[in-house]
DNA sequence: CTCCAAGGTTCATTCAATGAACTGATGGAG
DNA sequence: CTCCATCAGTTCATTGAATGAACCTTGGAG
């Protein structure tokens, strides 16, 4: 981003924060990590980012401690990256930008919706289970297909994330 | 930010979210317009921001709806930017992302701190009110200095953000 | 040995950001 | 009336990042 230069003089956390996840592509990378997507090469096709972006954004996310990089597997040698703690309370921010751009941005319905599995209740637009009263950690969060959920992108990532599945869990199907 | 091309194949509000907010300088104009910043010349002198971006996203976000441009001198002929209930709205991602910043970016104290005037009380991470338990609305919250706060920044601005004060009202001073 | 896939890197082109200089309207001081 | 300052921009040359296509590398599979 080269804005170290101006963002010194900020005064505020905020800066520093979009120092970081304020770059084009990041937080929809972020996103995609929050829902399950773990390989270059699924980022890539879900995102349709290009590839030298996505490299140098998984590479700033690795080194700041937002994602973790994991071998998961030996041979061929391959890896996966994944959220940390850090990069796990993201899940704030991102959730109510989100539901900004469905209220303020949006015509159809929400293409994705959230529920709390252990009260089977859905989120509600600040974050909280209507049911039980909480906030949901993300290992109890279900993403789900909304009513305005686009039904034509048929590339397998699309098609996983389109089937009910806990947040940061693997891809299903 | 050219994103039409590639956002529209994107399955998710956040994707829309970005688009309009997720430019380079967007989120800080919009921070500083919810500190009560209104006027061009002092967006300018506080973000150390090119004025023809200045120019681009102010115009951007009235053409959005996020800001309003109002008449406040007829002569000279003067205007100010102010946040539509739209723009308001941003209050929470920005605060949350900013908490974020805060806790895993920082290593100084917080630069400034949010109170519920009503009830006297520091607001907590999650943008709730310990004391009523409550999400304050911006009306209700006050800014003031926290222990990070950059004391070096002289410029009127950033004196006059310093001094506790509304969100959203006229910079005191 | 050849072919393929995953996960990158390289490179030419396009587009946006930067910072300095310029414009244009208005009003105040002398 | 003239000169100067202020505010709110616009213009422009330069730099830097994003894009998309092509290429490279590593390690199986047949």
């Amino acid at each position: 981003m080269a804005l170290g230069k101006n963002y010194e003089g900020q005064d505020c956390s905020l800066a520093r924060a979009l120092e970081l996840v304020g770059e084009r592509w990041t937080l929809l990378v972020v996103r995609d990590a929050l829902y399950g997507v773990r390989r270059y090469g699924d980022f890539l096709a879900h995102l349709g980012i290009p590839r030298a972006v996505l490299s140098q954004r998984l590479q700033t996310l690795v080194d700041a401690g937002v994602l973790e990089r994991v071998r998961y597997s030996q041979s061929p040698p391959r890896d996966e990256y994944v959220l940390t703690a850090m990069g796990r309370e993201l899940w704030g921010p991102v959730y109510l930008l989100a539901q900004w751009g469905e209220r303020n941005l949006s015509k159809a319905g929400p293409r994705r919706v959230f529920h709390h599995v252990t009260c089977g209740a859905r989120i509600d637009p600040h974050g909280l289970c209507p049911s039980c009263g909480g906030r949901p950690p993300l290992e109890e969060t279900e993403v789900r297909p909304g009513p305005g959920a686009d039904p034509f992108r048929d590339d397998p990532v699309s098609v996983a994330l389109r089937r009910p599945h806990r947040m940061l869990g693997p891809l299903p199907g």
